[in-house]
RNA sequence: CCGGGUGUGGCGCAGUUGGUAGCGCGGGUGGUUUGGGACCAUCAGGCCGCAGGUUCGAAACCUGUCACUCGGACCA
């Protein structure tokens, strides 16, 4: 490829809109222009990386035996009724109706097409188990798109789908696929990016793992022990706390405090440690506006995750007014209103003397007893994980939060499908049987924003060998001397007849131009012919990360550049 | 969806109390340069997001609307 007629522009300014670094040089290098908000399209340069990881991931996929095929993007609403998430899902699904009327959605994922494509073909058990995989485009309408590739609404996405007969076999099947992702990442040129146990939703006790790239630019935050293996969304993350001390007996006691209707204002009127109180958090159930109030240590914050699977519904943060059963700023578990949905988090067992809401604006308790004034209550954990909080594998006070890209994610289905869809297979003992499947995404121009996050400098993308979008950069400096040009010419007639991937740019432009755009485009190996050089009859050989540099022997000069590609593949 | 910000040539921005739009980058042409985004000259390119309104006169003031963007909620 000639730069001088590659499309998009390079350019020095950092543009506007841009916070983090791979949004930015991704514009800036004419990697990709926006359509609209989330909406992308990709220059030759991306596309060419995004191409190589595809590649690696098709090959990663074939070789745990998946099967590529295509499915539509565009598909009638009926699938997606007999799942029932036509209706179970939000605005997140791009809806409207074809010519006739008839509703259809564009594909944010892909499980009813694949029951539908395989329910008819699978129905006897000697045909499994069998992966099917595409890499296709995907539309979500987010609500909230942002930086760059990282969260868009359209994009492409390998999503693969295994079906099973066994819990077993999917068991096996999900732990080759875990091994696969791993050598995709590491082969990508993201070897740190790890796997975290992640939350499983509505489905109830299934298991999924969601890999990320721990960065700080991360929207998801992610509990690390660092002292065994423990890794969790914060979503999943188990909260366990343990009381000491606090044994002290008191009376309970209403007392008027006006004025405090937050745990700083209480604990500063009552001189205590926000610990020593009893906060309540209230949320409503999204259908009916039905109130639930969570109790929870006054210090600690909570899941909502954690709730949502528990009440086996979606809440909100409660909006309440004069009408609603609850007191703004002074709830309380004694003499709450009996409409009202009670929990209580684990972190307040073992707490005695606590203060708490009176129920009764500019009214709080003290000395509560939960299990003396209240009664026998159940405990859950509602509460989110804290930074240097308990580990739940290894039981250390080694938690730390992180933040971090989800670069894929796998997760064990179960029936769900497989029995909305009625699909069935008939076992070895002829009876009618649902499979178990297990879903594996990845998403491609993510993975690529996460490598460009991961590996640049102040001047542009450090691609990666395997991902990047040419193998050598040819400079020719100074194209108009003859000679130069000859040399340069030459060499890329060469170098592309060896099968090398070469970007050559033979522009009359000055040097520090022409080197800024190799650094926007990133790629690893850069030769620069120049009458300098020539003089002294050699060619000068760099990499992208400017740690190494070399002149060589004009004659040898091939020979260096395909020991340079194979010592960075 | 809630809250904040911004919309002015391809990009980055300025535009005073309201007076008929400017700078830098980029682009074309001619010339001088040539190892880290060179210089001179010259040219082209803008219904000032859109729609109303106020005014003799609006990029500016008012109302509405849309878009982009940031924080948050949501993300099966």
């Amino acid at each position: 490829m000639k730069l001088d007629k590659l499309c998009g522009e390079r350019f020095k300014e950092w543009p506007s809109d841009c916070v983090v670094d791979s949004h930015a040089l991704m514009i800036r290098g004419g990697y990709m222009k926006p359509m609209a908000n989330g909406i992308f399209s990709l220059y030759m340069p991306l596309k060419r990386v995004t191409r190589k990881i595809e590649q690696i991931i098709r090959e990663e996929m074939d070789a745990i035996d998946g099967q590529e095929v295509m499915f539509p993007v565009c598909m009638p609403a009926n699938i997606w009724q007999e799942s029932g998430r036509y209706d179970s899902i939000g605005k997140e699904m791009m809806r409207f109706n074809d010519r006739t009327g008839s509703p259809m959605v564009l594909g944010m994922t892909h499980e009813e097409a694949a029951v539908h494509l395989v329910r008819d073909y699978a129905n006897t058990y000697a045909k499994y188990p069998f992966m099917i995989y595409q890499i296709q485009t995907k539309f979500r309408d987010e609500a909230r798109p942002r930086a760059g590739l990282i969260r868009v609404r359209e994009f492409t996405m390998k999503d693969a789908y295994s079906f099973h007969t066994s819990q077993e076999d999917l068991e096996q099947y999900y732990d080759r696929c875990y091994k696969a992702y791993e050598r995709i990442y590491a082969r990508a040129g993201l070897p740190n990016v790890v796997a975290v146990a992640s939350d499983s939703g509505m489905m109830g006790g299934s298991v999924s793992h969601e890999f990320m790239l721990l960065t700080p630019i991360g929207e998801d935050s992610i509990a690390i022990c660092s002292e065994c293996d423990y890794r969790a969304n914060m979503e999943a993350a188990e909260s366990i706390i343990k009381n000491e001390g606090n044994t002290e007996t008191k009376a309970l006691e209403l007392v008027n405090t006006p004025n405090t209707s937050t745990i700083e204002d209480l604990c500063a009127f009552f001189s205590c440690k926000p610990q020593d109180t009893c906060k309540a958090v209230i949320y409503q159930r999204n259908h009916d506006d039905s109130f639930i109030v969570l109790f929870i240590r006054g210090d600690l914050e909570a899941n909502e995750t954690k709730l949502t699977n528990f009440l086996g519904c979606n809440i909100h943060p409660a909006v309440i007014t004069a009408e609603s059963p609850v007191c703004a700023g002074f709830t309380g578990p004694i003499g709450l209103d009996k409409n009202v949905t009670v929990l209580y988090d684990t972190s307040l067992i073992g707490l005695e003397s606590l203060v708490c809401g009176g129920n009764k604006v500019d009214y709080h308790y003290t000395g509560l007893n939960i299990a003396r004034d209240v009664g026998e209550v159940e405990y859950h954990d509602f509460a989110k994980i804290i930074e240097g909080g308990i580990c739940p594998k290894c039981g250390k006070h080694t938690i730390t939060v992180s933040r971090g890209i989800e670069v894929g994610n796998i997760f064990q289905l179960g029936t769900k499908y497989s029995k909305s869809m009625n699909m069935t297979y008939i076992d070895s003992e002829g009876k009618l049987q649902n499979p178990i499947m297990g879903c594996y995404g990845i998403g491609v121009g993510r993975l690529a924003a996460s490598v460009c996050e991961t590996y640049h400098d102040e001047y542009g993308p450090i691609w990666p060998m395997a991902i990047a979008p040419w193998q050598v950069h040819l400079c020719a400096v100074r194209a108009n001397d003859p000679e130069v040009k000859a040399f340069a010419d030459g060499l890329y007639e060469k170098l592309q007849a060896q099968g090398v991937e070469v970007i050559y740019d033979d522009r009359s432009v000055s040097a520090g131009f022409m080197f800024s755009d190799a650094d926007l485009l990133g790629v690893p190996v850069r030769v620069i012919v120049s009458p300098r050089n020539l003089k002294e009859g050699v060619v000068e050989l760099t990499t992208r990360d400017k740690s190494y540099s070399e002149k060589v022997p004009m004659d040898n000069i091939t020979e260096a550049i395909e020991a340079l590609i194979k010592k960075l593949s």
